[in-house]
RNA sequence: GGAGAGGUACCCAAGUGGCCAAAGGGGACAGACUGUAAAUCUGCUGGCAGACGCCUUCGCUGGUUCAAAUCCAGCCCUCUCCA
């Protein structure tokens, strides 16, 4: 049975540039995981693939949206199965390359699909209710309703106490309960994990901010609210983007901006390593310095083969 | 040279005799995560110990006191103003 490739790791690790090798003996096409990726116009800050690797192989899932529409794991899920299927269709080998770890789990140990959608009025008013009396308040409501995500949720994790009321509220069972559920979904796949000694992951992040305002980030960010992308959107609170919306307001110097965004990329980076580290079934492949990048691909492309194809 | 202000833990910064291993913030570190996840949230941060607790810290050296980051003396350093 021919697996589902997915290559994975911290941001600045090289998941993009390893998968483009490995498409040079395989034929493969790319299925981005990775939710800043999808909007469009957003290519500097989100360190988008260039338009030459897409020439070169085919790429799913970016550019689907604009910065203010509407995205989220479950559609995600949505779009990389049907992805995956017509890669398939194609006789090609999907390969899911992305940091956004949460969706690669969405896809793989596949949430079943519930209709809770997000509730907007419902947000507002638990919102609300939060201002007025405090998280606390709310987070109780959970008490009855799902008494593990109660136990689970801070009370100030007021996101998630919100969603599970809302959930609670559209299904009428816990969402705590998913957890258990199996989805209607299953892929045997390979998973590949790029790991790389912190210091020096560290290192690779360092500068990196200092490359993309060369290349434009600013300007990037100046269009996007030229064309009235306000910075409280979900995709302009990302990485680079709300600290290059702060330097635009005059809150910060250039100088600060890049440490800030370098900063905030190190702490995503170990965000994500804390996320990894605890999902299973990744096989990681160490890259450094210290290993020639040959070595890496070669260890890759050779479980690659023997499994995807 | 003269007049002031100040030196507190990785950084900034409270604290002016006991309730101080020392508020608060930042950073670092660790963790969580099931419909916006590059987001959001939590914990922790002198050393040793499982714990009672013990030990070493508030520029340095002495002193006063039952007791000092806090009071006194001298010294070192920093900053501002006047020369």
């Amino acid at each position: 049975m021919r697996e589902l490739l997915v290559i994975t790791g911290p941001t600045a690790s090289g998941k993009s540039r390893l998968a483009m090798d490995i498409a040079k003996e395989v034929p493969l096409e790319i299925i981005s995981a990775d939710s800043m990726q999808v909007y469009r116009h957003m290519d500097i800050g989100t360190d988008k693939p260039s338009m030459e690797d897409r020439k070169k192989v085919r790429h799913h899932l970016l550019d689907l949206k604009n910065p203010d529409e509407q995205w989220s794991v479950e559609e995600f899920q949505r779009f990389s199965e049907a992805a995956i299927d017509e890669i398939r269709a194609r006789g090609n080998v999907p390969a899911i390359v992305g940091g956004t770890g949460f969706y690669i789990r969405a896809l793989l140990k596949g949430f079943p699909l519930v209709d809770a959608p997000p509730n907007l009025k419902f947000r507002r008013e638990m919102q609300d209710m939060a201002t007025r009396s405090g998280n606390e308040a709310v987070h109780d409501l959970l008490r009855d309703r799902d008494p593990w995500s109660w136990e689970h949720l801070h009370p100030n994790d007021l996101k998630r106490v919100i969603r599970a009321l809302e959930y609670y509220d559209a299904v009428g069972h816990p969402i705590s309960l998913r957890r258990e559920a199996k989805s209607s979904r299953r892929y045997e796949y390979l998973m590949l994990g790029l790991q790389w000694e912190r210091q020096e992951l560290y290192r690779r992040i360092d500068g990196r901010a200092e490359e993309q305002v060369r290349r434009g980030l600013i300007e990037e960010v100046r269009g996007l609210l030229q064309m009235g992308y306000s910075k409280e959107l979900a995709s302009m609170n990302g990485l680079c983007y709300k600290e290059s919306c702060m330097f635009l307001e005059g809150l910060l110097t250039l100088d600060e901006t890049k440490e800030l965004i370098e900063r905030n990329t190190r702490r995503y980076a170990k965000r994500q390593m804390t996320w990894f580290a605890r999902e299973e079934g990744i096989i990681w492949i160490r890259a450094g310095n210290d290993r020639h990048w040959e070595d890496t691909l070669d260890e890759a492309l050779q479980m690659v083969k023997a499994r995807c194809l």
